[in-house]
DNA sequence: TGATATTTAATTTAACACAATTTAATTGTT
DNA sequence: AACAATTAAATTGTGTTAAATTAAATATCA
C-alpha cells in the first residue's frame, strides 16, 4: 500500500501540478498569441512595455524574472518585428534602453481581447483563481 | 489612475505568478538535482520510473504531460547514464519499452532527501501547500 | 594621477524543451 | 492482398535558459 519511496511519487509532488499548470496554461495561449505572432515570452514581455513604455534590459529582468540571456535575443526579435526599439544610453554604454514603438501600441488593441479568452479556457472560479494567485505571489515572494 | 489597458498589465494575470513560480520552483530544485546529476525533467521522468518499473514512451508522456519530442532525447540520456534500457517491443515494434535498472533504483535512495530540503525552501504553510495542490489539480483538469 | 581590480550590464554559447513534421509499424476496409 | 487510416516514436527547427564571456564603468590604492 504504502512503502518508503512514497514521497518520490508525483503525486505527492507540489512541484509537478506547478510545472504541469505552467506548460498547459501557455500551450492554451498559443493560438491566440499565433494571431499577434508573439510567443508567450514575448507576449508578457509587451505587457510589461505597453505599461512602462522605456525601460532598460536590466529592468526589464526584474519585472519579468528573466535574465538578459533570455531577453537579448528575445528583444532582438521584437525590434525586427518593428515592435519596440533598443539604443545604447548616453549616460551609460552598458545600459540599453528599449522603447515602445507607435506600432508596439496599437497591437495592445488586439491583445485586448485576449485575457477574457484565456478566463474561459482556464475555467476556475473567482475564489479559487484569486486564492491561486495570492499563494502564488508569496510563494515567489518565499523563493526571492 | 485606470485605463482601458488595465487588464494588460502582468499584475492582472494570472498565467504570470504561474509561470514565474514553475520556473522559479525548478530553479530551485538545481542544485539538489545537480548532486543526482539530473535536470528537473529527468527527475520528474526517474519519478515514474521509480513508481512503474516498466513503461513506454506513450504512457511515460501521458503521466508526465510531455511528448515524444522532449521525451526520446531524454530517455537516450537516461540510457547512457546506465538509469533506464530503452527497447522495442516484440508484440508492437512501434512501442519502446522503458525498464529502469538497479542502478535506476539505486538513485531512489539519494533522491529521498530532495523533497524535504523543497519544502524548506518554498516555505508555504501546510494549508497553503494543500490548496494550490489541489487548485492546480482542478486546472489541471479543466485543460485537459 | 594612473594602474589595476572589482562590479555591472548585456551578449554569446551550449543544452534543453516544445511544436510541427516525418518515418515506420500496425490495423481496418474493401 | 492492396491501400488508406491510424498509431508510436524519432527528427527537425525554434525558443528559452544557465553559464561563460565580453565590454564598460567605478573603486581602490600606490
Amino acid at each position: 500500500m504504502s512503502d518508503k519511496y512514497d514521497i518520490l511519487k508525483l503525486k505527492n509532488q507540489l512541484c509537478f501540478p506547478l510545472y504541469v499548470s505552467a506548460k498547459e496554461v501557455v500551450r492554451l495561449y498559443k493560438p491566440f498569441l499565433d494571431e499577434l505572432d508573439l510567443t508567450y515570452t514575448q507576449y508578457i514581455t509587451m505587457m510589461a512595455m505597453w505599461e512602462h513604455k522605456t525601460c532598460n534590459v536590466k529592468e526589464l529582468g526584474e519585472i519579468l524574472f528573466l535574465d538578459s540571456g533570455t531577453l537579448t535575443p528575445l528583444l532582438k526579435k521584437l525590434e525586427d518585428k518593428g515592435l519596440i526599439t533598443r539604443t545604447r544610453s548616453k549616460e551609460d554604454e552598458r545600459n540599453l534602453i528599449v522603447n515602445i514603438t507607435q506600432k508596439g501600441m496599437t497591437l495592445a488593441d488586439k491583445a485586448m481581447e485576449i485575457p477574457g479568452k484565456m478566463e474561459g479556457c482556464v475555467k476556475l472560479s473567482k475564489e479559487d483563481a484569486e486564492c491561486l494567485y495570492k499563494i502564488l505571489h508569496k510563494l515567489i515572494d518565499n523563493v526571492q
